[in-house]
DNA sequence: TAAATAAATGCAATCGTTTGCGCAATCCAT
DNA sequence: ATGGATTGCGCAAACGATTGCATTTATTTA
């Protein structure tokens, strides 16, 4: 053998003047070879440090066994959340002897179809997703499931599809977080919001309002923002803190939004938290960087990706049953720091 | 067939009582079938959207041909600067029909070793790597070249392997920025950089020197310090501050330590720029979310990651020829914001 | 009309592994 | 000694695709 290709069972065969079944076997240590010729051939491979070709072995596993690599899409990859959801699922994968396709859907609809197929085309043995903006449509999901191809879903949920998937808990992460803000003393907490055809922006939402509720403040629609990014906080913050009755604290969708807040709050010269407190929800990066630094709901994006990486090689291995759709809810945590007041 | 089951070349053989051969004669389209059993066949494939298996072809053409996946393995996932690169890699690789399997480190030797071991038996076609900061041993990538998988190095690079690179113009990107200090009238100016073992801080260190000396300025030893994260910076900063002739400026070698010593600076009351400057660099989510916002030196980790699989799949493909190591410098660029002073 | 040429297809080996089955050789008990 | 286990190994067919070569049939040429 030449040194560009490496070395396979056929070469050892002829070295030791065996078959390659034999090899095969004594390779995989089978009790219908001899002690010896199993010992020689075992040690012979070790010392020309052979190991199986891959791709011969799942070709001819192809029918039975899944591959090992997990398909990973993500909507965008320079991003907090999502790094950190990779970050985990890369740890379970690896660990448990899986790799990790990754490819970003730019969330474009066609990039995520062409993905699906290129995935199924690469066999990978299942898929975790986080489903695009603009897509309506499921028929690629679909045929996924059809071919026998598991798919996880995180953060983006797709609603079409009763499929596995694994959420934070948003709930109860901006009812805990409102709750901080009204026990703290605020009395018009403001709630910037995602598009409301998220179902991530409706939970978020309905924690705020079920916060109010429990300590008897009315909801006032006129706190009640859709604002997910810096751009437009800093554009309708102004107006905002020039109401009548202006007010007291801001609870934001994501950590971004509320340093947009935070600056224009700042800017406007408004003490925080003294007068004004704000409420961040990732606690990624940015969080310990503002000045002061952001009371916010740890996402727990690391814990998100291991548990879809768990559910999907679950149901890769068997563990789960195939048809089973795992719902799985991981808990946030109230992280606070300098952007609101202690209790 | 079964559900499950994908079709193959054979079914659409036994199908249409032709051959496999001519099936995949046909499929390819072949001029030595005839043109209407051709498209018969093309047809067929078509309606019952066969398409073919990977592995198969994989297998068969594992002699020539080189697979289209492209390993990457990074330090750390989540950090801005490695995402930048990893979005890089991965637009140019999907444009080019390139799947990237990522792994990380974790700056681990012998994780590193593993995942190179695990990359050339998964047969990918290449690997674009930046090694883990306690790796002194290379033979793991000795291995893979002569394996015949070429490798990128960016970031870290591997200084005993004369292998292709992408590196950022570390010394002038550093230059331009020191210069930015001293012409906008920083006479004292502190470097905080990474352990000299490694290039990068040779090289951040030699810009900094130099442009001390382009404008006449004296070196001042006492003024350089290795501290190249948030933790240490808000440790040996007010000592800084403390001495005789406090340091008007600081020039760190990344953002993360930049927003540590603008903390410090700040809670000691001091103002920002006006009595003292600080420059980053990396330019990431950090430098806009401080305040003031962070100047800083722009490390276009996506450019750094395009340029490396530009690289890799030139090599693969015999564009570069093989033994050929192709060094690339990314230009920075100098984004100056509000820690320091306008000309 | 026979032979040479061209066109269209099939056969079978190949890539590297796995595995059901069969064949020999050895063993033990009758 | 004879027959039935047992042991140890090889043959060959898969997995799904590609491809050199042989084969068949149709067409042309002398």
């Amino acid at each position: 053998m030449d040194d560009k290709r490496h070395m396979t069972m056929k070469d050892i065969a002829r070295e030791l003047g065996v078959s390659v079944a034999t090899v095969s076997r004594a390779l995989s240590d089978s009790p219908s070879i001899s002690r010896e010729r199993r010992q020689v051939i075992q040690q012979y491979a070790r010392e020309h440090n052979y190991f199986p070709n891959v791709i011969a072995e799942q070709l001819r596993h192809s029918r039975r066994n899944p591959s090992h690599a997990i398909g990973v899409i993500v909507p965008e990859l320079v991003h907090y959340y999502f790094s950190s959801i990779l970050d985990g699922i890369e740890g379970e994968a690896s660990a448990r002897g899986y790799q990790i396709i990754v490819a970003k859907s730019n969330e474009s609809y066609e990039r995520e179809v062409q993905i699906c197929e290129a995935m199924l085309k690469n066999k990978v043995c299942g898929i975790i997703v986080s489903q695009a903006k603009d897509t309506e449509h499921y028929e690629h999901f679909k045929h996924l499931e059809a071919a026998g191809v598991p798919l996880v879903f995180y953060d983006r949920i797709c609603p079409a599809l009763n499929a596995s998937r694994v959420v934070v808990d948003d709930y109860m992460g901006t009812l805990n977080a409102v709750s901080h803000l009204i026990t703290t003393g605020c009395k018009r907490i403001a709630f910037y919001g995602a598009p409301m055809s998220m179902q991530i922006a409706k939970n978020r939402f309905n924690g705020y309002r079920d916060a109010l509720y429990k300590y008897g403040l009315a909801l006032d629609e006129s706190l009640v923002r859709i604002c997910d990014n810096r751009a437009d906080a800093e554009r309708i913050t102004p107006a905002m803190m020039r109401m009548e009755q202006r007010p007291d604290a801001f609870f934001a969708v994501n950590d971004e939004t509320a340093i947009g807040i935070l600056s224009v709050v700042k800017r406007l010269g408004f003490s925080v938290p003294d007068e004004v407190s704000i409420c961040g929800f990732t606690n990624g990066f940015r969080a310990t960087v503002c000045d002061p630094m952001l009371t916010t709901v740890e996402q727990r994006g690391t814990q998100v990706g291991k548990e879809a990486a768990d559910i999907l090689i679950g149901l890769v291995e068997g563990t789960l049953p195939a048809d089973h759709a795992e719902k799985r809810i991981v808990k946030t945590r109230l992280v606070v720091r300098g952007t609101t007041r202690h209790p």
